[in-house]
DNA sequence: TTGAAAGCGTTACCAT
DNA sequence: ATGGTAACGCTTTCAA
C-alpha cells in the first residue's frame, strides 16, 4: 500500500493536516516540521493521490483531448504540440482517439467529462456531436470546426485560403481539368478547402466542374482508389487537389503504377506538409499547415479560458485562423509561379 | 454545477444511497424506484463523477501508457491497438509522450502513479528508469525492454531474430560491405537487432566490421546524416541495415541525392514496415513488426495481470516475443532469395 | 504553530 | 426495500 498523509502523520505523531500544509508549501507550519515532514515523506515513498486531491479541489489539472486518429502524423504533430505546452504549464493530457467514429467520439465526450477534466480540446469527425458541447461544464476548444451557432472557440488553419492558394497555383501552372480527391464529405476542413478551391477557379474566370469531386476516407488507400475512379470517369484529368497529404500519397501511387509522371503528365497537390512529403522520391507540392503551432495555440487559448472562467468572467468564442503556405515541389509545374 | 446523487435524492426525497444502488444496478431497490431514479437522473443530466468513484473503489479503470513519440506511425499503430482493445474492455487510456527524454519519462512515471492508474504500459527510452518500476504498486508491461533482473512482463517483436533475418537477406543478395544505421546506442530494440544482425553474418562465415555502425536518433534526418557519415567513412559500402523505416527513409533520401540507386547500387533494408514503405516510389525492403498486435497483446496481458493480482495471486514476469517477417521490396536485390 | 473537523461524490455496510 | 453512516485521501477552515 502507498503511504498516505495520515501514515506520515502517525509516523511523526502530528496531525495529518500539518502534513498537508507542509507538503503543499502552505503557511501554518514551522520550517522545522516542514523539513521533517518532507524528509520522512520522501523516505516513506509518499506520492500524493491526485484523485483525492482532484475531488476536493474540483480540478484535476488534466485536459481531455479527442482526436480522430493518430497514425496520420498531422495529428501526431498537433498532439505533440498540445502535450508539450500543457506539460510546461503543469497540466496533463488525457488523449482519446475516436478512429473517425461518431459513436466513439460521443462515448469519449461522456467519459472524459466523468473524469472531471478541466477543459476539452476536440477535433470532431463532423458536426453531429457539437450539440453535446453546450452542456459540457468546462471550456472547449475545437479544431477545424466552426459555425456561428456554436459557443466554443475554434482554431485551425485558414482552410478556405489554403484551398484558394492551391487552386491559384494549379491554374498558374496551366492546369484546367482538375479533380478533387477529398475526405468525408461533411468533414469541416474539407468543406472549407473545397470552397476556397472552387472560389479560386471562379476568381480566375474559370469554371470548376463539381462532378470531378470524389470523396472517401483521409488515408492512402482511399487516395489511391479515388484516383482510379477519377481517371476512369474523367480520363482528361490533368491535375488533382487532394484533401490531405496521405490521400496525395495514394494518388501518387496510382500515377506511378499507371506510368503517369506527377508534375509532368499530371499536377498533384496535397494539404498538410507531412514529413514524408519532402522526400526526394515524393517531392509533393502541398499546402503547409503549422501543425505543432495549432496544438500549442489550442492549449494556450484553453488554459486562458480556464483561468478567465475561474475568475468568474464570461468568455465568448473566437475563431482563430492560422496561415497556410504553398510548398512548391516537384508534383506540380516545375518553374516557380507568382 | 453538475448534479450529484445527492441532488437526485433530494429531488426524489429519498436517501442518496438508494440512488447509488439504483444507478449501479445493485440489489436493494424496488424496480419502481430504480426506474424513477434512472429517469430523473437522465432528466437532470447526471454524470457519475469517476474521480469520486475511483477514490472509494481504488480503481480508476484507466491504464497509463508512456510512449517515446507519436509522430512515428509505428507508435501510432501500437497506441491504436492499445486503445481499441482497452476500450473494448471498458478501460480508458492515459497516454503520455516522453519525446525520447529520460527526464520526461521519469516525470510521467510519477504523475501517472499519482493518477492512480490500474496498470502501466511503457516503452522506455533506455534502461535507466527501470529501477523505478519496482515500487510501482500496479502491474507493468514493458515494450522492447527485457533483462533478467527486472520483474515485469515485456512484449516485443523478436528483434534479435529480425536482425538475423535482415542479415541473412542482405548476404543472400550478395552484399558484403554492410553498414548499420541505428537509433540511440542503448535503445533496447537496437541492441537486439544489432546482435542478431551480427550473428547472421557470423553464421554465414562472414565477419561484420563493427566500425561500420553509426547511431543517432530514430528519425528521417538522422538516417540522412548518418548515411552521409557512413559513405564518407566507408565509400565501399554496398548495403545498409537501418534501425527503423524512418531512418531508412533518410538513407534513401541521401542515396537519391547522390544518384545511387537503392536495390541496384546499394541495398537498403529497414525495420517496422510502416505504411509509406510500400509506396511504389519507396518500395522499401523491411522487417515487418506486428504493430497493432503488439498493442493488443500488451493490454490483454496487462488486464490479465490486473485480474490475477486482484484475486490475490502472484504473477511472474514473462517475455513475450512476436514474429518479425521479411518484406522483400525494391531496395534490395530484385530476385527473391531463399 | 498546531489540532480538529467538515466536506468533496461516491460505494459499502450497517440498521431499520 | 430503504435510511443512515463510515470511509476513500486530501484540502481548508476554524479553534485552540
Amino acid at each position: 500500500m502507498q503511504p498516505t498523509i495520515k501514515d506520515i502523520a502517525k509516523e511523526l505523531d502530528i496531525n495529518f493536516s500539518s502534513v498537508s500544509r507542509a507538503l503543499n508549501n502552505k503557511p501554518g507550519v514551522s520550517e522545522e516540521t516542514r523539513k521533517l515532514v518532507i524528509k520522512t515523506a520522501a523516505g516513506m515513498g509518499y506520492k500524493p493521490n491526485s484523485i483525492a486531491r482532484g475531488l476536493v479541489n474540483r480540478s484535476t489539472k488534466t485536459i481531455g483531448v479527442i482526436l480522430p486518429d493518430i497514425i496520420n502524423p498531422v495529428f501526431g504533430a498537433i498532439a505533440t504540440g498540445i502535450i508539450d505546452t500543457a506539460n510546461a504549464n503543469d497540466y496533463d493530457i488525457f488523449l482519446c482517439i475516436s478512429n473517425w467514429s461518431n459513436k466513439k467520439e460521443r462515448d469519449y465526450i461522456h467519459t472524459i467529462q466523468q473524469k472531471q477534466v478541466d477543459g476539452l480540446i476536440i477535433k470532431t469527425v463532423d458536426d453531429s456531436n457539437q450539440k453535446l458541447f453546450k452542456d459540457i461544464q468546462v471550456p472547449v476548444i475545437g479544431h477545424e470546426s466552426w459555425s456561428t451557432n456554436i459557443n466554443y472557440t475554434s482554431v485551425s488553419t485558414d482552410n478556405e485560403k489554403g484551398g484558394y492558394i492551391a487552386a491559384k497555383h494549379l491554374i498558374n501552372c496551366g492546369y484546367r481539368k482538375t479533380g478533387i480527391i477529398e475526405g468525408p464529405i461533411y468533414a469541416s476542413a474539407g468543406v472549407y478547402r473545397r470552397k476556397g478551391f472552387i472560389q479560386g477557379f471562379r476568381d480566375s474566370g474559370l469554371e470548376f466542374d463539381e462532378n470531378r469531386i470524389f470523396s472517401n476516407k483521409y488515408d492512402i488507400e482511399s487516395g489511391y482508389s479515388l484516383a482510379r475512379e477519377l481517371f476512369n470517369s474523367y480520363p482528361d484529368t490533368d491535375s488533382i487537389f487532394n484533401g490531405n497529404d496521405f490521400m496525395a500519397l495514394g494518388t501518387l501511387k496510382y500515377l506511378e503504377e499507371n506510368n503517369l509522371k506527377p508534375g509532368k503528365d499530371v499536377g498533384v497537390i496535397g494539404f498538410d506538409n507531412i514529413g514524408m512529403a519532402g522526400l526526394p522520391q515524393i517531392k509533393l507540392t502541398t499546402i503547409k499547415q503549422p501543425k505543432y503551432s495549432i496544438g500549442r495555440i489550442m492549449i494556450n487559448v484553453l488554459l486562458d479560458e480556464i483561468a478567465i472562467k475561474n475568475q468568474g468572467n464570461e468568455n465568448f468564442p473566437q475563431r482563430i485562423m492560422l496561415e497556410p503556405k504553398l510548398i512548391h515541389r516537384g508534383t506540380t509545374c516545375r518553374q516557380k509561379t507568382a
